[in-house]
DNA sequence: TTAAAATAAAGGTCAAAGAAAGTCAAACAA
DNA sequence: TTGTTTGACTTTCTTTGACCTTTATTTTAA
């Protein structure tokens, strides 16, 4: 019927409720569902990553937790932003596509400004070969995290 | 979920106040957490190090203290960026730079979240065998041309 | 009286043990 | 074939303790 996965989802969706941000233990949460730690990765990572609208951030050693942040990313912005930049960017494009993004209101002038500063051939200084795939990789990511930001 | 480290680095902060500097004694230090004397230098040498903005010195013998002290920028922004950046930096240390320079007001707090993000692993995305040098040169020129220094 | 010696009072170092979480591939199930 | 489950192994971070070094204070002997 319902497989595990699905089950630890419902748990932490559950405690989760409408909260922002929550913390757990992995190990605990492996306890209480008789499974493998590792499971609780796999939960993570199947249903609990950017493209489902979520964030995790974790640590290691004493102390250690699991902390599960919600993002606000409108998928149509998403499709925006990833196909305005292709797997290659070169700088100009990178700026025009920043304005746009800009005049939007989908981010603010001082994102705008700082990223164009990151992804000028100045500021990556790497590789021609792979400079515009650089451009790309850190301009997407980047975007995709702070228009997700609540 | 909290660790003894993370409480002792609280409470140490809160001591430092807005104060520049800060003398204790390591012994009731210890004692008052009820741990071992050594897990306050563990605590100095991972949260109040050159990369997080402090300086520790200390003296031994009787009337010993430890001192922990904000550094401060003495001469130019520049150099203090390019010293604490070198020609390769960890993600990590990147933050912790990050942070320093967000608590000292030379960026802000949306600048320093930005830069984060950017150099994150997944963001850069590039062979590892240059991640920490292209970290390094994103992050010393943006924070070189947002600080406007020449 | 004073210089050396002993003792006490700090803090330092380092490695081992412990406590999490991460990875990855193989086995399994639908 | 695709998605799940498991487990062995790895990495990271924290905690503890045994032993070391330095400095200040006290005691002792010339």
């Amino acid at each position: 019927m319902y497989n595990l996965s699905d089950l630890i989802e419902e748990f932490i969706l559950n405690s989760l409720g409408e909260d922002e941000m929550l913390n757990l233990s992995r190990n605990d949460l492996a306890q209480y569902f008789k499974c493998a730690p590792s499971q609780i990765n796999y939960v993570l990572s199947t249903r609990f990553n950017i493209d489902r609208g979520f964030l995790t951030e974790s640590q290691r050693g004493g102390g250690g937790y699991i902390r599960i942040t919600r993002t606000k990313i409108d998928d149509s912005i998403k499709d925006y932003i990833n196909n305005k930049i292709g797997d290659k960017i070169s700088y100009k494009n990178a700026c025009f596509v920043l304005e746009d993004l800009e005049n939007k209101g989908i981010i603010n002038q001082e994102q705008a400004e700082i990223l164009s500063i990151v992804v000028s051939p100045k500021a990556l200084s790497c590789p021609l070969m792979i400079e515009d795939n650089m451009r790309s990789s850190i301009l997407k990511n980047t975007l995709i995290k702070i228009v997700g930001e609540v």
